[in-house]
Parts: C-alpha cells; sequence; structure tokens
DNA sequence: GTCTATATGAAGATAGAC
DNA sequence: GTCTATCTTCATATAGAC
C-alpha cells in the first residue's frame, strides 16, 4: 500500500528523472537547461524545484540512476557454458555491446567531462561502471585458471582481467566517443573481440596437454 | 620579417587564443563564457570578436592547434635502441606521460563530450592522437617483427599496435579522467606499462632459438 | 503540489567613438 | 584594432495564488 501510494505521489518526480536523464545525456550539464527539462516532463518550474533542490542535485539524481542501472545490465551478462575461448568471447560481445550503446556512451562523455566538478560522480561511475566488469571477469578467469585453461600468474588475474577488457573496449569506445555519426558494424564489434580473444589467449592460454609432452 | 610582422600583428590574436585555450579546458565549451576568455587575455570584447566571428569558432581553432600540438609531442617521442621489450617499455611510458597530462586529459574529456556538436572536432582529435600513436608503434613492430624478435601474424601487425595501446592506456585513462582529483604515481604508470608490455610479448614473443631447438 | 508570472542576473554579440 | 557601453535573449530560481 505505502508503495502504491509512494509510487503514485511520485509520478511527478518520474516524469522529471526521465525528462532530465534525456536532457543531460544528449546535451550535458552546461548546455541542458532547466527549461528543456520542464517542457520535456510537462511539469512547470515550480513543480520540479519542488522535488530537486537545483539543477546540480536533479544531474546527481539523474547520473546516479543511470550508473545503478549500468550496473544491473552489466549483472544481467549470461555467458552459455563452453570452453574458455566462447566465454571470453560471449563476455566480450556483452560488454561491447553495454559500452557501445547509446546510453552508455552518452552517460560516458558526460560523467567524464562534468568529473572534475562532479567527482563524487566521477567515482561512482567508475565504480559502475569498469570496476563490475572486472570483477566479473575475474570471476570467469579463477575458474578457466583452475581447470587449467588459463595461466595467469605472470600478472595476476585481476591485472589478466583488466588487460582483457582494455583490449575488448578501448579501441572500440574511442572511435565511437569520436565518431558520433558512425556506429560501428556487427562485424566491426566480431572482430574488435576476436583480436582480444585470440591475443589474451595466446598470452594466457594454456595447450591442453598434449599426449607425450613433457611432465 | 613578414614572419616578424605576423606576429607583431597577432600579438592580441595570440592572447585571445592562449586564454581560450586555458578556459575552454578548464570549464569545457559550454561552461566556459567569453567574458572569462577576454579578462584572462586582457582585452574586451569586441578585440576577441575582431578575431573570431562567435564563440564556436573560436572553440574549434583551440581544439585544432591543441591538436597539432598533440601530434607534435607524440612525434617527438624517442626510444633508446634496445630490443623489443626495451623498445616497448619506452614507448608505453612516453605515451602514458602524454595521454595522462592535464592537458591531454582536458582535451579528451571536452572533446569527446562536444563531438556529437562538433563531429569535425572529434574526426580531428582521432587522427591526431590514437591514430598517429598507432602507426608509430606499428613501425617500430614491423622492425622487431623484421628481425624476428615478434610474430603478430596472426593478428596484423595494425591490430597488434592497437591493442598494445589498449593495454597501455585504457585503464589509466579511466582511472584519470574519473578521479581528476588523484594523480597516478610514477610506480603506478610503471606497473600498467610493465603488464602490457609482459602479457604483448607473451602473445607475440618470439624466443630466441634455442640451442637444439626444433628446426 | 502545482501552476502562472516574475525577479534577477548573466550570457553572446553589436554599436559607435577613437 | 581597440575600447566602453549597450542590446537582446535566456538562464536559474522564487513568489504567490489555488
Amino acid at each position: 500500500m505505502p508503495v502504491t501510494l509512494a509510487v503514485e505521489r511520485n509520478n511527478k518526480e518520474l516524469a522529471v528523472l526521465s525528462a532530465a536523464t534525456k536532457v543531460f545525456l544528449e546535451y550535458g550539464f552546461s548546455a541542458a537547461t532547466t527549461d528543456m527539462i520542464q517542457r520535456q516532463a510537462g511539469v512547470s518550474k515550480a513543480t520540479m524545484y519542488a522535488f530537486f533542490p537545483n539543477k546540480e542535485a536533479l544531474f546527481a539524481s539523474v547520473i546516479e540512476h543511470q550508473c545503478a542501472s549500468m550496473t544491473a545490465t552489466f549483472k544481467a551478462m549470461r555467458v552459455s557454458p563452453g570452453n574458455i575461448a566462447k566465454t571470453l568471447t560471449d563476455l566480450g560481445m556483452s560488454c561491447l555491446s553495454i559500452v557501445l550503446s547509446p546510453t552508455a556512451l552518452a552517460l560516458n562523455r558526460v560523467v567524464t567531462a562534468e568529473a572534475p566538478r562532479f567527482p563524487e560522480l566521477g567515482r561512482r561511475f567508475y565504480l559502475a561502471g569498469p570496476k563490475v566488469v572486472t570483477s566479473m571477469i575475474v570471476e570467469r578467469l579463477n575458474e578457466a585458471a583452475q581447470i587449467g585453461e588459463i595461466n595467469v600468474q605472470s600478472i595476476g588475474v585481476e591485472a589478466a582481467a583488466t588487460l582483457f577488457l582494455s583490449m575488448v573496449r578501448a579501441q572500440a569506445q574511442t572511435e565511437c566517443l569520436t565518431h558520433p555519426d558512425t556506429q560501428p558494424s556487427a562485424a566491426q564489434k566480431d572482430y574488435w573481440v576476436q583480436i582480444a580473444v585470440t591475443t589474451f589467449l595466446a598470452a594466457f592460454g594454456v595447450v591442453p596437454a598434449a599426449p607425450g609432452g613433457k611432465d
């Protein structure tokens, strides 16, 4: 009951938050105006200020919600069973699809741009995005290491996971961030993941015990 | 002679450009105001508008000059002679120092943030930064491949160079962009480069012909 | 809580004297 | 080219009625 009432009561608050999300992600903090947000939400200035004390607080709320949503999206990633090559490919494709989505790119733009003015939001974004993904990759690498599919002792599992994510995303992200009017083809994304997986396994993959091998 | 006169004549133009660089890199396009730039340059509004038709043009000029400067900085990188491990370490450290410098981080922030509104500048930045560095790495990898230090045939030299750069910079850049109030220690940078080099060579390094090896 | 109307300040850009 | 002064627009935020 209180939930329903709360939802009812927060109808316009959600409309404002949703509109603010759209506007801030499209224009960034400074270029976005509260007028745009009110128009988009279909409410008046006073209504907006009844829920959020000022533009900064509204922005912080938007970023916080987007970070939470991004984390949820990452945690919903599922890899179908298979060997480590397949696992990494699945994981890489899922990560890339999320990271290159219009929303994630926009969030990346606005958070990094505003991090000097909103350091808390920068930290929050880092934890909600790169940090979460890396720890998920770590889990998979640990499983693979335990059954002898890979050997990451040279640098450690954390560093290996970080490097895998770096190889999967860095070039793709850079290209997409600097070429907003172009979106990568599915083949391009496949290629990015493939070379990352190939290289990762060339570095850390353990060849299945060959018959007659030493030991 | 015409050069000296041109410099003299453009004294205030340079003051405006220099001030605009500082202000735009600190505040971004929208939050920066032409008033700040004029104050910083010590000129009046009319003087600024005598050289640059509007705020957008001034911004474009600033980014153009910064891109050219960044390219020059990359091309000035020198690696002292040595084996491929040393070459990659040198190259990686130089790249990382440039990429993590306050100016490069600020340029990265503002260009990626404004790329949707200024797509030309996004493309320019990509060519002046990542593209130039990658092609420089390609040269070194080709040299190393020719003397048999590495073997990148599995994915090609271009892809290998891209992946090396990704491994060197991605995590470092992400951390710095999202944590503007923290700057990485020299040891941290060494570590980032070291794990990238180690992993790259684990994937593509050729062990020196062992006496009595197969062949 | 929600609206209309408005206060207040500052932005980008221009006019006109020198 | 350079300045001071100003025009116009629009931003954030608030006041007061319902």
